[in-house]
Formats: C-alpha cells, sequence, structure tokens
DNA sequence: TCGCGTCCTGCGTAAACCCGCATCCGCTTG
DNA sequence: CAAGCGGATGCGGGTTTACGCAGGACGCGA
C-alpha cells in the first residue's frame, strides 16, 4: 500500500507520518506533499489510491486538491484532517465527494487512537468516518428548518464576493425580484435584524452586509470558501460579453 | 528565568517547549498554556515577564490575550509565534503594543534556529525581533501611497460587520456625508470597482461588500480581527440609549 | 381533481447608498 | 504670510436595496 500526505505543517507532517507506519504496517511508502499543487501532482504521479489530507493551506488549498483528485480518479481515498469543522468546510467536502467514494473527516484535536483507527477504517475497509462533531454540522444542515438551503448558500455566498442584485439574477438565471426574494430568505435565517435588544434602534445594520458578518462569525462562510468562490466568479466574468 | 508558552496546539507546544529549552539554558521553569484564558491566568498568577503566544487560537485569541497582559504589565516580553502574516494581524499587534515593550514576531516556517535567534535576543537582550516577511507589511502600511490609514482601516471594518452609514456617523462622530467621503476613498484604494476588462459599463459590484470582499481576500481582514471587531460593536451598542 | 405549500416574478415605494460639486478649517511649506 | 493640501461637511440627485402585495407555475398528498 502506498499513502500520499498533504500537509503543509512540517510538525503535522512527520506526525501524521509516524502515524500512517504505525497504524497500517503494511503500507511500504509514504509519500509527502507540502501543499495542494504537489499533492495532486504526486497523486497523478505515483497513482496513489490513499490519501491523507489537510485542508487550510496556502494557495491551493485541500478542497480544491481533493476535487481535481477526485475528477481524475474518483475511487481514491481521502481522509481530510483538520483543525476545523467550519460549516463552510463540511458543506464544501461534502459537495465534492463523488458518489460511493471512501472518505473521513477527522479533527487534529482527536486522540492518537481515532486517527488511527480511521486511518484503518477507510484504507483498508474503505468505511466512511465522520468526526461526530462534525456528523452533527452535516445532520443540521439537512432538514433542519433553521439551516441553510443551497440555494440560500449560493446567494449568502454572492452577496459576499460583492454581486448586486441584478449581476446575480444574470449570474443565476433569476429575476430580480426573485434573487431579492432569497435575500429575504437569508435574512430571515441569520437572524440579521438585531431585534435583541428589546425596543427598536432604526436597525443599525445594513442587511446585506450584515448578513455576510454574521455568517463569517458563524463560520458559514470563511477565507477558503470565500477564495474558491472568488476563483469561480472570475471564470464566469470572463466568459461574460 | 521563567518562560509562558501559550499555543493550542499540542505538537508545537511541544516543539516550542524544547526549543525554548535549548534556546534558553539559564530558563528554569517553562509553563504551558493551551488557549488565550489560562494564558493570561498563568500570566498573571506567575507573573512571567516572558511568553511565546501563538496568534489564531480558538476562543480568546493571542491578540486580545497579549492586550490584556500588557496591560496589567506593560514591561511583559511577548514573542508572537505565528503560521500567518495577515496585514489584519500585523496591524492588530501594533496597534496594542506599548512603548518601549520588546517584543517579536515571527513565523512558524521560520528555521529553527531563527526561532531561537529571536527568543535571545527577546528575552535575553530585550531586542526587538520582527520577521522580515511582517516587517515588509508594516513599512508599507506607513506612508506607501497604496496604503490604507487608520481611519480607512476602521470604516471598513465597520462596514464589514454590518453597519449603516448612519450608525457608522453616530458611532464615530461624524457627518453621514464624512463617512461617505471615507467610504470614498476606500472603495479607490481597494480598487473596488473592477476596471479590468477595459469597458464594464455597470460595474457589477455592490462596492460596500464587495470591498470587504477584497479586504478578505488580500488578508486585510481576517476572522479574528471581525470577531474582536464584533465584540467592540456589541459592547458599544449595550452603552447606547 | 382539488387544494396547498413553495418558489418565481412584476409593480411600486421608501429608504439607503454612491458620488460630483462646493465650502470651510487646520496644518504644512516656501 | 500666503498658498496649498487633505479632511469634514452640506446639497442634490441618480441608482440600488428592502420589502409588502399580488399574481402564476409546479409538485404532492388527499
Amino acid at each position: 500500500m502506498k499513502v500520499l500526505i498533504v500537509e503543509d505543517d512540517p510538525l503535522h507532517r512527520s506526525y501524521l507520518h509516524e502515524a500512517v507506519c504505525s497504524a497500517l504496517p503494511e503500507c511500504e511508502t509514504v509519500i509527502e506533499a507540502e501543499n495542494g499543487i504537489a499533492g495532486e501532482q504526486f497523486a497523478r504521479d505515483h497513482k496513489t489510491a490513499h490519501i491523507v489530507m489537510d485542508l487550510q493551506m496556502t494557495g491551493r488549498n485541500g478542497i480544491e486538491a481533493a476535487r481535481t483528485i477526485w475528477k481524475e480518479r474518483p475511487d481514491t481515498r481521502i481522509l481530510f484532517w483538520s483543525n476545523y469543522s467550519d460549516e463552510a468546510y463540511v458543506r464544501g467536502v461534502s459537495r465534492i465527494v463523488p458518489d460511493g467514494a471512501a472518505y473521513g473527516y477527522v479533527l487534529k484535536s482527536a486522540s492518537d487512537e481515532r486517527l488511527k483507527l480511521a486511518l484503518r477504517s477507510i484504507f483498508v475497509e474503505s468505511q466512511c468516518v465522520i468526526d461526530r462533531e462534525v456528523r452533527g454540522l452535516q445532520q443540521k444542515s439537512i432538514g433542519h428548518p433553521n439551516s441553510f438551503t443551497d440555494s440560500e448558500y449560493e446567494i449568502l455566498v454572492d452577496i459576499a464576493l460583492g454581486l448586486t442584485d441584478r449581476a446575480i439574477a444574470k449570474r443565476r438565471n433569476l429575476s430580480l425580484r426573485s434573487v431579492q426574494n432569497r435575500l429575504q430568505h437569508l435574512y430571515d435565517k441569520l437572524d440579521v435584524y438585531q431585534t435583541s435588544p428589546e425596543d427598536r434602534l432604526d436597525s443599525q445594520f445594513n442587511l446585506r452586509a450584515r448578513a455576510v458578518a454574521v455568517a463569517l462569525l458563524r463560520k458559514l462562510l470563511n477565507y477558503s470558501a470565500l477564495e474558491r468562490a472568488e476563483a469561480e466568479l472570475q471564470d464566469w466574468l470572463n466568459d461574460q460579453p
């Protein structure tokens, strides 16, 4: 078995290396990549079917790297090993995992034991292993009334990028009013009206900007999500007349 | 000599511990705190004058912790040891360092050697040691035409929080028009008009939201800065009629 | 088949935003 | 001292948002 480690922090990388060797004695080769670009390259060159990947790396982050890797070979098994369980990450990951692929999401704060168990489960047994905390987010993010639908999330990203209503309408093929309609829903769910102080303070907030702020504070959005969205936006802009 | 380490990642913490011991043989006690709150507490209890501190910790981050520590004893020597050189962090740090205090800012990507040298320079020689890359940012952020004044930065934070022009005016004791004036400067400097494709007739962007987006993408703002600003905002809101 | 809920859409209005033009003030410079 | 410069403020108006009201389309269980 060959395992590829993609992780930009040297300390974490060597820790992972050790964990992999001890959890998977049958693994004869461990390759280390220190960023997403190199990770993609190594995955291609070495045809590795087993990857441990950090999210949040500078340059190309884990989600982007995983997406291209999975696009080239959807049966790759990837264990995401991250410091955070931001909803933005969780959503980003579940958006790209191919049907039937075995993958995992383990937090760096998890114990040694847990990490090794996850390594075996995913790489040997082809099981999905999702950290309980992350699982909780995934659950909540479907079904629960106070969660966000894809369309609401989409429009959240669009206003976070700074698009006007009109531009969003054009991009998403909607009417102006529909965009505003969706915004309405978003504002409601994000509880952006600051009604907390009992009486009316004439809403001190610019709803649009406030929505972005609370989304960031709640980790519904993070830098990495913004970065990806910005790249997509630029692509789209270049295709416009 | 006593040294306090404030760092939430266990691997980094033990690495630091080792580095401190080897760089400072005269150090007889090393205390470890795994978050900002504990860090403040230990600093108070043990009256440590030498601290190595991570920025970006969950809960109370390094900048907040450092501020309260320095408020209690301004002669504390603090070495900030961070993964990032975001302008938001650099600005946040230089905003709180007391006059004449010895401090340092070293990136985690720096070599072992560099870290140990910094430890000695700051804790023994009371020298300031600022990573070259960070230094560069500091330089650029004063004087250079394409940099941000404090007032522009202030208003950037305010719109990022989602305040309306009127609310900002009230909070900063300005007239409405002055706020918009400052916004104007901000928009100019952030180059928010997307003039890149030759003739963008009706700019697709909501300037206010776009300004926040590019500030985030350029690391002029980050989560930690937003978090701090939000806390201050809530304080201010509670003081309002 | 009929409601019913959810989403899209148009119309219209009040408020907020963006910003050019112009004045005033305090501070630097020759 | 006069000129100049950058920031604060007023005025005015064109544009964009926020959102209530009111239809219309589509799917779904009774």
